[in-house]
RNA sequence: GCUCCCUUAGCUCAAUUGGCAGAGCAACUGACUCUUAAUCAGUAGGUUCAUGGUUCGAGUCCAUGAGGGAGCACCA
């Protein structure tokens, strides 16, 4: 038996003595030919689907009659187990026999009897494992840690409390844990540590693996919604030559055997528009975009990004696509489902934290989402109207008076030398309206100025046919009817690179863009969504951080 | 890149005006076959983020640096 760790093996010299005791379990393990990193383990069930079995349990008479348990969750405070089992007369618990394996998360040592709770990705369930009742496994049971992961087999049941339980009867050691875990009911709470050590802040923290198992749910529902009406899923490139579709500065990289240098993409758009002019009408990607720039509750440098393009579409095609794309997402994740194995205890998670849906009076709106203290109605249709209607409303001036807008911009501090009146408006725009639309709303037709890949209104070139979904002040979509006028869209590039420091101008001319617009673009109505700010906001997290399993961190020293 | 705030035991957090660095959980020893933040008795655990400085004395004050957070800037 080894008391000490070996120098070797632990790379901290003063690991302190609670590793050492978690490597004297371990020795103790090999001692006994168990295995301490395990191995398959077959046939087990997720913990939420055995806790959903509870209503096999009864109590069965020596007679042979079954007794159903009773209903321990309305029971009175002074209700007894044991006598109600002696009141049915002589008899046993029979249920059925379970397989599950997880983390060990609390551990109650009493005497000849342990309680101890695992966790899987389903949610947690109470052990009883009796010295009797395991036998040899007894041992093993001895040289159990917090964190360790076992498997065991067993009968669902009930203890004295009411508590669902498996009686173990084996108990199958999986994998040893030679860290301490967290706090145990705290779970982690510094920022950085649950950034870096995400898969403690996973198991550990509460609200995190149900927050994470939504975002799945919501991106499996935005295929599956797309997938419904026949949009193409592909998958374009994601190194660059030229970084376009979006004005941001690019990562840069390097290919050695070719000797270019290449930039990590900012945008989907400029390839999906190729496809719309080889034919792939109704075609989309979601994925992983990178900008290099700042960093706040709302930006990570790595984002997904979600770019739809419909053939003979037009932006109100789009904002009819991006509302049910919001709403099936919102169903899907109240929903759970996806696959079984996410319906168990998530859903229980979902529940304990927030309104009981199941609640007999009232059921709430699926529709309406807790933000912060607030509440997001996300019932549809949503609010659509225009950026002057608003900007009306909201800034107090005639967004067509360009002198008072920009009479405005100065009492705000906005620079108005040299530039551009819609810039100027924008800016405006940006620093009184974007914050008061607390949304769902659809802000159409901007001025066409500040959107180069747009189509202008027929009956009106100054404003673009585009729309930006705003919810609680963040922009959530994009869409635009898509230029397909080469001749203007080459146009519109030269004027956008024009205005562009050196630096700033690392956007070249695609030259192959434009070329693929002179053999003819369809019409198309075109949608962006940042998944990760849709997320946030149906899972009611207040920083990007909290939905992006591992977000851009410094490295650790 | 700029401004402000935070960093104390493995985890969650205390520490009065600058005056002996503490608790809970986790760990260790012991008791307990229906506990559930189990309980009870005992033991051990610290480079107070780092490096300098002021001071009789620094977790506390100052400077510089590191990491994190919020805001700004950037971001059609």
């Amino acid at each position: 038996m080894t008391d000490a760790p070996d120098p070797a093996d632990s790379p901290a010299p003063d690991a302190s003595n609670l590793e050492a005791a978690r490597r004297a379990k371990l020795a103790r393990l090999v001692e006994l030919g168990v295995d301490p990193w395990g191995g398959r383990f077959d046939d087990r069930q997720f913990i939420g689907d055995v806790r959903a079995r509870l209503g096999e349990v009864v109590y069965r008479l020596e007679d042979g009659t079954d007794i159903p348990l009773p209903d321990f969750a309305n029971a009175p405070d002074d209700f007894n187990f044991r006598q109600w089992k002696a009141d049915q007369g002589k008899g046993e618990l029979v249920g059925p026999q379970v397989r599950a394996a997880g983390r060990i998360v609390l551990s109650r040592d009493k005497g000849k009897l342990q309680f101890i709770d695992i966790r899987d990705m389903t949610g947690d369930i109470q052990l009883m494992v009796g010295q009797k009742q395991v036998g040899d496994d007894w041992e093993i049971a001895q040289q159990l840690d917090l964190g360790d992961l076992i498997g065991v087999d067993g009968m669902l049941g009930v203890s004295n409390t009411g508590e669902l339980s498996i009686f173990a009867a084996r108990l199958h050691f999986l994998t040893k844990s030679i860290e301490t875990p967290p706090e145990k009911h705290h779970g982690l709470s510094d920022p950085e540590l649950r950034q870096r050590q995400r898969y403690l802040d996973l198991t550990y923290t509460e609200g995190v693996m149900p927050r994470f198992l939504d975002r799945t749910r919501i991106v499996a529902s935005i295929r599956r919604t797309l997938a419904e009406r026949n949009f193409v899923e592909v998958e374009g490139p994601t190194l660059h030559a030229i970084a376009g579709g979006a004005a941001a500065r690019p990562f840069t990289t390097h290919h050695n055997a070719l000797d270019i240098d290449l930039f990590l993409r900012i945008a989907l758009e400029l390839h999906l528009k190729r496809l719309l002019v080889g034919g792939v009408e109704r075609v989309y990607e979601l994925g992983r975009v990178y900008r290099n720039e700042g960093i706040s509750p709302k930006h990570n440098p790595e984002f997904t990004m979600l770019e739809v393009y419909q053939a003979y579409g037009d932006y109100v095609a789009m904002m009819d696509l991006t509302e049910a794309l919001v709403c099936d997402a919102i169903k899907a994740r109240r929903a759970g489902g996806m696959s079984p194995l996410l319906t168990g205890a998530t859903s229980d998670a979902d529940n304990s934290s927030g309104s009981n849906k199941q609640g007999a009076d009232a059921p709430r709106s699926p529709y309406l989402l807790p933000w912060g203290d607030a509440t997001i109605d996300f019932t549809p249709p949503f609010q659509r109207k225009t950026y002057a209607e608003l900007f009306a409303q909201h800034a107090g001036v005639d967004p067509d008076d360009e002198a008072a807008v920009a009479k405005l911009a100065k009492s705000l501090g906005i620079e108005t030398a040299g530039r551009h009146p819609d810039v100027i408006k924008n800016d405006v725009f940006e620093e009184k309206v974007e914050d008061a639309l607390v949304g769902p709303i659809f802000v159409t037709d901007y001025p066409a100025s500040i959107c180069p890949l747009t189509k202008r209104k027929r009956d009106n070139p100054a404003i673009a046919e585009r729309f930006e979904l705003f919810v609680e002040g963040m922009e959530i979509a994009n869409a635009y009817t898509e230029l397909n006028d080469p001749d203007l869209q080459e146009e519109l590039f030269k004027s956008q690179l024009a205005g562009l420091s050196e630096e700033d101008s690392m956007a070249k001319m695609d030259h192959d863009f434009i070329r693929a617009l002179r053999h003819g673009m369809p019409p198309a109505g075109g949608l962006g969504v940042g998944i990760d700010r849709l997320v946030m906001l149906l899972t009611n997290s207040q920083t990007i951080r909290d939905v992006i399993l591992f977000p851009l961190l410094r490295p650790e020293r």
